[in-house]
DNA sequence: AATTATATACGTATAAACACCTATATAAAA
DNA sequence: TTTTATATAGGTGTTTATACGTATATAATT
């Protein structure tokens, strides 16, 4: 109990973590030691030797660069040690799913109460992990699926073309036109996009679209 | 000197808002009086003549209910002292423009430094204003664009109906289901999908998607 | 009283998206 | 080495979306 419980914070939005920084610093038996805009910084700082690793990361599922479920992927591989807290404004399933089976041990909605990321952080301190009942339900499920057959992770995986096809869909482009801009065959187009919606699970454009806001494939500044 | 500026937060998303708070008490001349989710409950709260009048509002563009545009306008309108600080995920042109329009004394990203947030309100209390140079850029545009002709804002202002018809739209519906749902001829259908792009100035769906998203007629969750 | 915005709906077109199919070359992974 | 994913591209066809019209009833506003 003499040792404080040292977070590391990722979050792509400045003003959010370090904000959250202060709330945390609040509270006595809690030491921020890092905090980084993505994944990619948090392990360039894990891979520091002179550092201090934290016990804890609470890790945004939503980020550029290195985003929260390929962070944790890596993290859990790497670090098994430090535990991952997945925050997230999307209480989307998938999500859960995703960050739960890649070694998040609690999930936390950006809405939350900040009384509820205290009570989170030291439960997973104590405990190991820490889910609400209806995160703790969908994980049942998940567990379930797998019983049965195999589970398909197609999710979270376009390819640098099929992105950059999506980023010029999103300027409004028809086919021909990114097909132009592309030098490509309008087939070719048709084919990225027919793929990505097969591997979105999408019907149509808009489907398409809104994945990959959630997934901030396409970003909106 | 001696009495402290007073604040309002108003965000939808909890932890941010109640973070940030803690970020402000750090300043000795800071006082948060309130914080809300939305336009609303910050409306509602001035209403009550026992509460404590802020000085300044730290104003989320982006909220369900009642988003930052419609309340900086009814803000400024009914209580001309309160300055506002508009803050934003995007340094949308159009955003800044509405909000400066609406009265808003100062314009942050939310990837903004704690300091830089600090400065503003500072300044803002001070001088009354403050913009960094490139939004004050983007308002000397609008003022140029202004003494040329009228300002055109058909911005802002979907209809009911349509806002309905653009969530079905969200649900990946084609025209047809659409107008089985709300039992009305596919034509309609058509018709208030057709004022939406001319509305929101968009070439197509994805383009009315975007502007959704942006503007806070489709939430994400 | 006259104007404006809204919701409704039809007709005729064209453009674009999406569904099926096949096929090849390449590079990475099992 | 064989498989798998990717990027490329073609053919054919159907379904949707969008563009151009017009029109009417209603409620709100000036």
């Amino acid at each position: 109990m003499s040792s404080k419980i040292k977070i590391a914070i990722v979050d792509d939005e400045l003003l959010f973590r370090k904000s959250i920084g202060f709330l945390l610093r609040e509270e006595k038996n809690l030491a921020v030691v890092f905090d980084g805009g993505n994944g990619e910084d948090l392990l360039k700082y894990l891979g520091n030797k002179g550092n201090i690793r934290p016990d804890i990361v609470l890790l945004d599922v939503r980020m550029p660069v290195l985003n929260g479920v390929q962070t944790s992927k890596i993290l859990s591989d790497k670090y098994p040690d430090i535990k991952i807290i997945a925050l997230s404004v999307f209480d989307s399933e998938k999500f859960v799913e995703f960050m739960v089976q890649y070694g998040a041990s609690a999930y936390l909605p950006k809405n939350s109460a900040p009384e509820k990321v205290i009570h989170t952080i030291n439960q997973v301190h104590t405990h190991g992990v820490y889910f609400e009942p209806e995160i703790l339900n969908i994980i049942m499920n998940m567990k379930r699926a797998e019983g049965s057959g195999r589970t398909k992770f197609s999710f979270l995986d376009l390819s640098d073309r099929e992105v950059e096809v999506l980023h010029l869909i999103c300027m409004q482009l028809s086919t021909k036109e990114i097909a132009d801009q592309l030098c490509i065959s309008e087939r070719t187009v048709e084919g990225h996009r027919k793929k990505m919606l097969h591997k979105t699970k999408s019907k149509n454009v808009v489907g398409l679209i809104l994945w990959g806001i959630k997934n901030q494939v396409i970003s909106m500044e």
